[in-house]
DNA sequence: CCGCGCCGCTTTTTT
DNA sequence: AGCGGCGCGG
């Protein structure tokens, strides 16, 4: 049969494993993301049907990469087969239980909306708050984080442990917020987690109900899961233990958000009887990159060691390279990829650059637009994060959820319309502890001065809260009469008059325009779709990457973080800033665990790669502002020497600082392009449309003068917007 | 109420 | 260095 052509015999064995719990561990590049689509498959050959098998991955992207693949080779009933994330699981299954759960309990009820992070940051603000706890000597995103991790673990606010005074603090903070959580009908990521955990558990009816249900359930990135994933999935498993995992203990990256790998170990005691399947046979990477990782890979203690191999014999030795301090680290990469790319070894969409933090992008972005080159970053500032999308957003989920009282305060002034802190107080003390604020604003926009509450906030301050709430009842309205998000949007936008408010004049100001025009296409994108449905999943995608991943193929070298390849591959890597103290980052130095995190960090950076990996340290190395000493990462020292080329016989030993062989590799040419002609005067002028030999048309959206060099935004249709050098860009004026 | 300027902090990030 | 939060002054 077809559904095992091609595989191999580790494969075969876990895509074709008999029922019953199934352990794979995959090395990077050996294929699970293929078995665990050929299992689901071959399941459904058995005759499981589509539709009684669970699988859940951590990525919206994982996901959709997974249904897309399993669509492609099956004809037909592959309907109500559920894929999805862990979130997106729990959510649903919240969803369909929140009612008939709502009424023994204080629970949320159906239409609940979900918090992203800066919500849940000011809902932590508030219910400090209450207790009077000062928010500059108590971080409230290290306080949400200790909760996060609680949730994770579990534990509720009446369970959490108040040891010290810093916990005690702590779940003073956290019973607050859950009851603020609860008031606003919202939920925060963690709490999908626990609460789809805590019905479960409490009702064994619906428990059974999912069991009966689920026939099989698959785990994609097994290691990643944390206290409360595990939990869910032995739930689901039941009695019938139909669990099939898959993951790998060295790619475990997300310790710090409660992944705890030892879940892995964890299955095996829990599962004794389950097969487990070892897949070293990697398809991706050179056996010299192989060799490289697992040199790397290899010094971290108590792991089942693995013995990674591959067809592919041979291969380039790793680069690396010493370069004076970042601007220079960056032009070798820039100047390397384009010399690449010229020798026509690599297509510039093959080329990967990876770093350890988002701040150390910066560089390398100037570098290739000072080279004219397009890239493509990962992970930039997230298109649901921006301002102008919040507000928007917050809006919309208003007019579907009115209890939700952190996106009115919100926008209860947004465009300013003079409400101000004391308007806010005199409406928060008409609400009292019971009613939500939005309860108010309707009621004093229903029956203007003849409402109780008219007298009690007075005339002056009632006046703009009477007129916020007129169109949030006609927004509400309309989204009862199921309009469609566009619909609605329009409505909002003409309402606010927000278009005026935002834009200022200034190309940020066109920016955020843009962005909310962008949104729009969004939501025209979803149709009829019922907006409650929209707002879900735009909470629990919040990516812009993964939703325009399709025209993504585009050929331009990718800027990103190690964490954010995880899952990819590039046949050029370049792993960046290979200095102690950055990689491995500095605050894991008294920390073993964390150090062995940073370890398969580096790992999974290294096994990205198909053909090629460079790796660069600097000379000097800018701190926090600061120029300081740079030394290069420990890690170096791990690869054998006969696996590298480049500046190894200069390698210093890291307990000298400073030596004679640090001079050798200094100074190499920075300028990929020379310096182009001073302009005059601008060439650019904001409106108008230009020609770009890469990415089209597109209309200029600012343009000025830094240092010699004009820099123009452009917003390219159907590509985005760019920075470019008119200078070497060039840019052709379209006449228009 | 809004805008400006100073102070302080600084990992990773998906859901 | 650069951003965000907060406090003061208009």
């Amino acid at each position: 049969m077809d559904i095992i052509a091609g595989l191999n015999p580790q494969q075969i064995q876990a895509v074709t494993a008999p029922a019953g719990p199934t352990l794979v561990l995959a090395g990077p590049g050996s294929g699970k993301t293929r078995v665990l689509t050929q299992r689901v498959i071959y399941l459904i050959s058995e005759g499981v049907s589509a539709y009684r098998i669970l699988a859940v991955t951590f990525t919206n992207k994982a996901a959709s990469q997974m249904r897309q693949r399993i669509e492609s080779q099956m004809e037909g009933d592959t309907r109500g087969l559920n894929v999805g994330t862990f979130h997106a699981a729990c959510a649903r299954l919240l969803r369909s239980e929140a009612d008939h759960f709502s009424q023994s309990r204080e629970f949320v009820s159906r239409d609940f909306v979900i918090y992203d992070s800066a919500d849940q940051r000011s809902l932590i603000k508030h219910a400090m708050d209450r207790h009077r706890i000062d928010t500059t000597r108590f971080k409230p995103v290290r306080i949400h984080s200790t909760i996060s991790n609680a949730k994770n673990d579990l534990v509720s606010p009446a369970e959490f442990q108040r040891d010290s005074y810093y916990d005690e603090i702590v779940g003073q903070v956290y019973e607050s917020y859950q009851q603020l959580l609860r008031a606003n009908n919202a939920v925060d990521f963690d709490d999908l987690l626990m609460g789809a955990v805590e019905i479960l558990q409490s009702d064994p009816q619906i428990l059974k109900r999912y069991q009966d249900y689920y026939q099989r359930v698959l785990v994609d990135e097994f290691q990643d899961t944390n206290h409360a994933q595990y939990t869910l999935l032995q739930l689901l498993a039941g009695s019938h233990r139909q669990l099939f995992v898959v993951g790998d203990p060295d790619q475990s990256i997300y310790r710090w958000r409660g992944a705890d790998y030892h879940n892995v170990r964890r299955f095996q005691q829990d599962y004794p009887e389950a097969k487990v399947v070892l897949m070293e046979q990697c398809y991706r990477s050179t056996q010299t990159i192989l060799d490289v990782a697992s040199a790397i890979i290899d010094q971290n203690r108590g792991r089942t060691a693995k013995n990674l191999f591959t067809e592919r014999k041979g291969g380039n030795a790793v680069d690396l390279r010493e370069a004076y301090n970042e601007e220079e680290e960056a032009g070798f990469v820039v100047e390397t990829i384009a010399t690449q790319v010229l020798q026509e070894q690599f297509l510039p969409g093959d080329c990967a650059i990876m770093y350890r933090t988002n701040a150390q992008s910066r560089v390398f972005e100037e570098a290739f637009i000072r080279a004219g080159i397009p890239y493509r970053l990962f992970g930039a500032t997230r298109f649901y994060a921006r301002r102008e999308i919040k507000d928007m957003l917050a809006f919309l989920r208003l007019a579907c959820n009115p209890r939700d009282g952190v996106s009115l305060e919100r926008v209860l002034n947004v465009p300013p319309r003079g409400i101000g802190r004391k308007t806010m107080a005199a409406l928060q003390d008409a609400a009292g502890p019971d009613e939500s604020l939005c309860t108010v604003l309707l009621d004093l926009a229903d029956d203007g001065t003849r409402s109780p509450h008219y007298d009690s906030i007075g005339t002056r301050p009632a006046r703009p809260l009477v007129a916020f709430g007129k169109i949030l009842s006609r927004w509400i309205q309309a989204v009862q009469e199921e309009q469609s998000m566009e619909e609605v949007l329009h409505l909002i936008l003409k309402d606010t008059d927000y278009e005026r408010y935002i834009q200022d004049g200034t190309g940020i100001g066109l920016d955020r325009w843009d962005n909310v025009q962008e949104l729009l296409k969004v939501a025209r994108d979803f149709g009829d779709t019922d907006l409650g449905a929209v707002l879900e999943q735009i909470a629990l995608v919040s990516d812009v990457d993964s939703l325009g991943d399709d025209q993504d193929s585009s050929g331009a070298p990718c800027l990103m973080t190690l964490h954010s390849a995880k899952g990819l591959e590039f046949p050029l890597v370049f792993i960046v800033g290979l200095n102690d103290g950055v990689l491995p980052h500095r605050r894991s130095f008294d920390e073993p665990e964390e150090m062995a995190e940073e370890r398969r960090l580096f790992y999974v950076g290294l096994t990205r790669a198909k053909e090629q990996i460079y790796l660069t340290y600097t000379f000097r190395r800018r701190n926090f502002g600061e120029d300081a000493m740079g030394l290069p990462s420990r890690f170096l020292d791990d690869i054998p020497d006969e696996l590298m080329v480049g500046d190894v016989s200069g390698r210093p030993s890291r307990s000298l600082a400073s030596g004679p062989s640090r001079q050798v590799t200094r100074r190499r040419s920075v300028d990929v392009v020379p310096a182009s002609s001073v302009p005059v005067s601008l060439q650019f002028t904001t409106g108008q449309r230009v020609h770009h030999s890469n990415f089209g048309s597109g209309m200029v959206i600012d343009s000025k003068l830094v240092g010699s060099d004009e820099i123009v935004v452009v917003a390219f249709d159907g590509v985005g917007i760019k920075r470019l050098v008119a200078g070497t860009a060039n840019l052709e004026v379209k006449a228009n």
